[in-house]
DNA sequence: GCTCCTCGAGTTCT
DNA sequence: CTCGAGGAGC
């Protein structure tokens, strides 16, 4: 007879008193987001326990907290049948069929004012639906939705949700109790299990719902384990041996307090108009929620009345999702074109199937380059995912292959550029092909001129796209200088061209003249020389002259030129064309005022601080604050890093928010800095 | 020679 | 906003 095996009372005590501990830990931790101890102390309990059960291996219960992964990998899922069905939803996708649906259910009510109706309101969130089984308050089996009828026992992996309750806490729940929820990851799990799963040289996810979804398949759950999965209580299904309250408001308060999860975002709503407004409030804060939904669900509260309300084929009557437009969708590659931009850069544009993806009709996806292509392996006729992230513009997420149809043909970059049939060249360990022909190639000719006239260099405000690239069409002009030769006659006839349209033209010219040397240099478009080295050359030299006479290892001296550029800059002036074009445009009258080389700095707040700005901005355009900022000696960059002094942030802030966060970066609302800018110009 | 940081350039639609 | 690549610092 050996000590271990001798189980003591105080010993069985022991045990449960430490799993009721974890349990309440993981309970306050998981459920309300409100932790009472450190992590430290809860590793140590958790050791405590593990230890006892090694050493008591008799103790150990399938529904103590160290069980989570219990089992040994599944051959494949068992089946589920579920004994109340797993319904879907209808959708709305707009106010008129919310409307519709508030009109139907209460004349089904016999109500006379669908206002009158009170409905629970909550998110929708982009995970799985599952169906959790607990019997006398422990927790037994989950199954996903599968066809609604017959779903996949996934028992084993839910188990290792942390959110979940092994054990139902308080009393009164009933014998039988089954929770439905939606099994989800969060956005930041989802980041981080993707950048791990890339470091590892693994598959990385497409989206959090796919990764929720590749995570609750694994039939190994100590895979499982390592994901970042949550969980969301919404409902319920089978009940025996209990009562439950006659709303839904009051059934998630029920669930609450035997320690499931509900989403926080939950909220009881009176009528149509309060579904509109929660749908309102949701959707502005979408992006700052920590995991991703794809509309908001309405249910009515009172149970009476969705009894009364039943079903119509597999979906209630009484609920309804509303849908925030499709953030992705489906379309068909009709083409693939190459356009060249003002450099030669040859960027493949694939010509869609109009499709609207979050409420705007997307007809054009860029696709950057070759690589990028090859990549993704898409081809002329394929069906394509396309999404808008974050920002606004539409991507090419992926090529759904079960679709492409016979006898594609892979895309080729052309080797003639197809503006000017010049040839195309890929620099070594470049991944961008140029266009070789220069200015004699008309694309470049013309972006060259758009470039000049943008309003951050030239600002030239009455010389649109559409105008430039009729007048060189039609050989009026041939470079930017030109522009400043045109007349009025020469104008007004121009299609959609009258007389005062012409007139504007003109006055807009004038007003060009006058600008400062950063600008002009900018506009004159050196390749790698954007708007800040262009400032740099500016500061530096202070005429034109000088830099136009600057040899490289001279330029090489100025901020931030290396030797690259500093070939591209003396290379660029020594064209004869450029100089060229510079006399002809000093010769119309360009001008700007001599540049102070030592012009006294400002004293400020932002003197040689490094600012970011992100966001929208309520009172003036990010452009204006930037020159604010730069007018009081701050640098104005576009991405955050440790050596950020500060972050401007408007409203909806992207990522750049967290990362000045995580980096400890001093972070300003638009008020404070215009505070602090203000008492600078003071100053 | 490597790594971090910035800059430049391209991009969609209303 | 994002990517690629040049510049600068270690």
């Amino acid at each position: 007879m050996t000590k271990k095996t001798a189980i003591t009372e105080q010993v069985i005590q022991q045990a449960n008193d430490l799993r009721q501990q974890i349990n309440h830990h993981n309970y306050c931790y998981y459920v309300l987001d409100q932790p009472e101890v450190p992590d430290a102390e809860y590793d140590r309990v958790f050791r405590k326990l593990e230890d006892l059960e090694k050493k008591y291996p008799e103790l150990v219960t399938p529904d103590s907290p160290t069980q989570r992964v219990g089992a040994a990998p599944l051959k494949e899922f068992g089946q589920v049948q579920h004994s109340i069905p797993m319904l879907s939803l209808a959708n709305v996708f707009n106010e008129d069929e919310l409307q519709g649906f508030g009109k139907r259910i209460a004349s089904l009510l016999d109500i006379n004012d669908p206002e009158e109706i009170s409905f629970v309101a909550e998110p929708k969130l982009d995970g799985l639906a599952i169906s959790i089984r607990y019997e006398n308050g422990i927790y037994r089996q989950a199954a996903t939705r599968g066809d609604g009828v017959v779903g996949e026992d996934v028992t084993q992996n839910v188990r290792t949700i942390k959110s979940l309750p092994l054990n139902l806490i308080g009393k009164n729940y009933p014998a039988i109790l089954e929770v439905r929820g939606e099994v989800y990851m969060p956005k930041k799990g989802f980041y981080l299990l993707n950048k791990r799963q890339q470091e590892a040289g693994g598959k990385t996810f497409a989206n959090p719902r796919n990764a929720a979804a590749g995570s609750l398949r694994q039939l190994d759950p100590t895979v499982t384990v390592t994901r970042p999965l949550a969980l969301f209580c919404y409902g319920i299904g089978d009940v025996q041996g209990g009562v439950l309250p006659d709303s839904q408001s009051a059934i998630l308060e029920q669930l609450k307090s035997w320690g499931l999860r509900v989403c926080p975002e939950v909220q009881r709503v009176k009528g149509v108009g309060g579904c509109l407004k929660y749908f309102q409030s949701v959707n502005a804060r979408r992006e700052q929620l920590e995991y991703e939904i794809d509309g908001v669900v309405y249910k009515v509260d009172r149970l009476v009345e969705q009894e009364k309300l039943g079903f119509v084929s597999r979906a209630p009557r009484w609920a309804i999702a509303h849908k925030f437009p499709a953030q992705e969708a489906l379309s068909i590659i009709k083409g693939i074109d190459v356009q060249v931009g003002r450099t030669g850069i040859l960027t493949p544009v694939a010509r869609l199937e109009p499709v609207d993806v979050g409420g705007v009709t997307v007809t054009n996806a860029t696709l950057h380059n070759q690589d990028e292509i090859e990549r993704l392996d898409v081809r002329v006729g394929d069906s394509v995912v396309i999404y808008r992230a974050g920002d606004v513009i539409p991507k090419v997420a992926s090529v759904v292959k079960e679709r492409r149809p016979k006898r594609t043909r892979l895309f080729h970059m052309p080797s003639h550029c197809p503006e000017c049939g010049s040839d195309v060249m890929r620099a070594e360990g470049e991944v961008a092909a140029r266009c070789s022909g220069g200015l004699v190639c008309p694309a470049q000719r013309k972006e060259a001129i758009k470039h000049f006239n943008s309003r951050r260099a030239m600002d030239l405000d009455g010389v649109g796209d559409k105008l430039v690239d009729q007048l060189v069409e039609k050989g009026l002009i041939n470079d930017a200088a030109d522009q400043y030769g045109l007349n009025k006659q020469q104008l007004a006839a121009l299609e959609r061209m009258a007389e005062k349209s012409a007139d504007n033209v003109l006055q807009a010219l004038e007003k060009s003249k006058s600008t400062t040397l950063a600008r002009f240099i900018f506009a004159l478009g050196i390749r790698d020389v954007g708007e800040a080295t262009a400032q740099n050359l500016a500061m530096h030299y202070g005429t034109l002259e000088t830099i136009m006479n600057a040899d490289e290892d001279d330029l090489q001296t100025v901020q931030d030129i290396g030797p690259i550029v500093a070939n591209h800059i003396v290379r660029f002036f020594s064209q004869k064309h450029n100089r060229d074009v510079i006399q002809k445009l000093m010769k119309a009258g360009i001008h700007w005022p001599e540049i102070d080389v030592v012009s006294a700095p400002v004293d400020s707040n932002f003197l040689d601080k490094t600012v970011v700005i992100t966001g929208a901005l309520a009172s003036m355009s990010r452009d204006e604050l930037k020159d604010k900022l730069q007018a009081l000696g701050a640098k104005v960059t576009g991405s955050v890093s440790k050596k950020t002094d500060f972050l401007i942030v408007g409203a909806d802030p992207g990522s750049k928010y967290e990362k000045a966060q995580k980096l400890g970066v001093e972070v300003l609302d638009e008020e404070t800095a215009l505070t602090y800018i203000n008492h600078s110009l003071r100053g």
